[in-house]
RNA sequence: GGCGCGUUCGUCUAGGGGUCCAGGACGCCGGCCUCUCACGCCGGUAACACGGGUUCGAAUCCCGUACGCGCUACCA
């Protein structure tokens, strides 16, 4: 049975400072964003850095700006799992004085053992079976000797039912069951401690996140019981997998959010793939702005098998938004790819800086993401373009070539008017003139202008980078074809 | 080993007993457009994991098998 969700939500997001924000993570945070916005409520951010030798500052900003990049937004946060760490503590010691949780002495050692010894007897291992806990008696005095020991839970046997948003119900049954370290003998508590306490703490209302953690969920559930606290609503999304439906690593190209805002994607690309990994509208739409799945997300069309990532069709995705979005959203995430090419916005001036805009404009169809895009747009600001013998070497053969492009020059050189059109008949004519076909004029002119065999139609290419760049380009392309002749 | 989850074109998915000889999208192939390359447009390719049931009828419900993934930690 699936449970349809009423809002308002409090719905949170943790991720752990150990890494960068993977593809997955950033799906979930996706999934918890538009559930909180499509019903009202507050997502929570919360930073899992109870690992704190695996944990750092720049680890953790790293995490906040690829959720900010990727256009997640929340509410509350980012707050520090860390700083809980004494009510985590006394909510251990609680479940000790209440009975729910006992002392426990035995070394990590022994009970690896008896694993093993299981293991290779094909049987199923449960350590409430093979060690039972101390009286508190023994307890008691083996503390005061000051023997080491850590904190178990006693799970009851009960099977526990999960009822969850994309699966339906779950049931686990005893052999799941086992009682679990809640606090290690050095004193610190275990993730399924913190985690419960801390969703306990931020009122959290549902909890949607990897099915890595539905197995986990019972225990989750029987923490909550002990301390008197009503489960939260559980969803548990598939996993995003590799190629074959092995795990998804960095193997298969990028594996993280970074990586994609490295290689020049934008951000709402990946948004929108990623929302649609795992969910669809119901009907045939494919591109939908974060505000449009806001709309029409709901919980309950949540797939639950897991999805292979593809990124041709995230390139596909990406395309769209290229020539899709405005192009002053495209410029602004174009930026930072501009150094890299040479490119200083700051020191152009308002007719070059026109041209750039009217390039990237006319390139934006064709380039499959940022990096490629700002190369597209040096020839619109530079002053001198740098040819390729190899590239050229079919142009350098014809001979003719040279006075016609002269003549080419001249004719454009008296144009009134710089447009698509008059640009065409004046090429045209020079080509008729000669008794060539245009396409021997078109080609030469197009590497003049773009050092590109291939590109935009050959008249807009020209009535963006303007009359001025556009002579000034060709007399240096003559002068090239000249020189290497 | 135990337990849990999953399985529709190569990939993302629609579908939830008859409207499905299974629809859309990416990819791939072909065509149109054309000064090139893209974009766009048109067409094609290709799937209900397997086996049993239930039913007049199953991609849809049930059981089993196979495969994949997860959990089974003093990791999170």
């Amino acid at each position: 049975m699936k449970t349809k969700i009423e809002g308002p939500v409090r719905v949170r997001f943790p991720p752990s400072p150990t890494g960068f924000l993977h593809v997955g993570g950033a799906r979930t945070a996706i999934y918890n964003e538009l559930l909180r916005q499509s019903l009202g409520g507050s997502l929570v951010l919360r930073i899992e850095d109870t690992d704190r030798a695996r944990s750092d500052q720049a680890m953790t900003e790293q995490i906040l700006s690829a959720l900010r990049w990727i256009g997640v937004t929340w509410d509350e946060g980012p707050t520090l799992q860390s700083a809980g760490v004494d009510r985590h503590r006394s909510v251990a010691w609680r479940l000790l004085a209440e009975g729910k949780a006992y002392h426990d002495f035995v070394a990590p050692e022994a009970v690896a053992a008896k694993r093993d010894e299981m293991q290779k007897a094909k049987q199923n291992f449960r350590y409430k079976d093979h060690f039972p806990p101390p009286s508190a008696d023994e307890a008691k005095e083996r503390m005061e000797r000051g023997e080491p020991f850590a904190v178990r839970f006693v799970m009851g046997d009960e099977p526990i039912v999960v009822s969850d948003i994309v699966r339906g119900e779950v049931t686990f049954g005893d052999e799941m069951l086992d009682d679990l370290i809640i606090l290690r003998s050095d004193g610190t508590p275990t993730y399924h401690l913190t985690v419960v306490c801390d969703d306990i703490e931020a009122r959290i209302s549902h909890v949607i996140r990897g099915e890595d953690h539905l197995s986990n969920t019972p225990k989750h559930i029987a923490l909550y019981r002990a301390l008197d606290e009503e489960p939260p609503v559980y969803g548990h999304l598939p996993l995003i997998m590799g190629p074959g439906k092995k795990r998804l690593s960095k193997r298969h190209g990028a594996a993280s959010a970074e990586e994609f805002r490295e290689q020049g994607l934008l951000p709402q690309a990946l948004y929108n793939y990623l929302a649609f990994l795992g969910w669809s509208p119901g009907d045939e739409r494919e591109i939908m702005s974060r505000e449009e799945l806001i709309g029409a997300f709901t919980a309950e069309r949540l797939g639950s098998s897991a999805a292979v990532f593809d990124p041709e069709k995230l390139a596909w995705v990406n395309a769209q938004y290229m020539s899709g979005l405005p192009l002053a959203t495209i410029l602004e995430h174009l930026a930072p790819f501009l150094p890299e090419v040479g490119i200083d916005l700051s020191a152009l001036d308002e007719s070059v800086r026109a041209r750039f805009e009217a390039g990237v404009d006319l390139h934006r169809t064709r380039a499959k993401n940022l990096i490629e895009l700002a190369s597209f747009a040096v020839p619109y600001v530079r002053d001198r373009l740098d040819y390729d013998a190899d590239l050229c070497a079919k142009f350098l053969k014809q001979e003719a070539l040279r006075g016609q492009l002269e003549q080419l020059i001249e004719q454009f050189g008296s144009l009134e008017a710089w447009t698509v059109e008059s640009t065409e008949v004046a090429m045209r004519s020079v080509a008729e003139a000669a008794e060539v076909k245009a396409g021997v004029l078109i080609h030469p002119t197009r590497m003049a202008l773009s050092c590109s065999k291939a590109g935009p139609s050959l008249f807009d290419l020209v009535a963006a980078m303007g009359q001025e760049a556009s002579l000034r380009h060709l007399g240096h392309f003559v002068a090239f074809l000249r020189a290497n002749a």
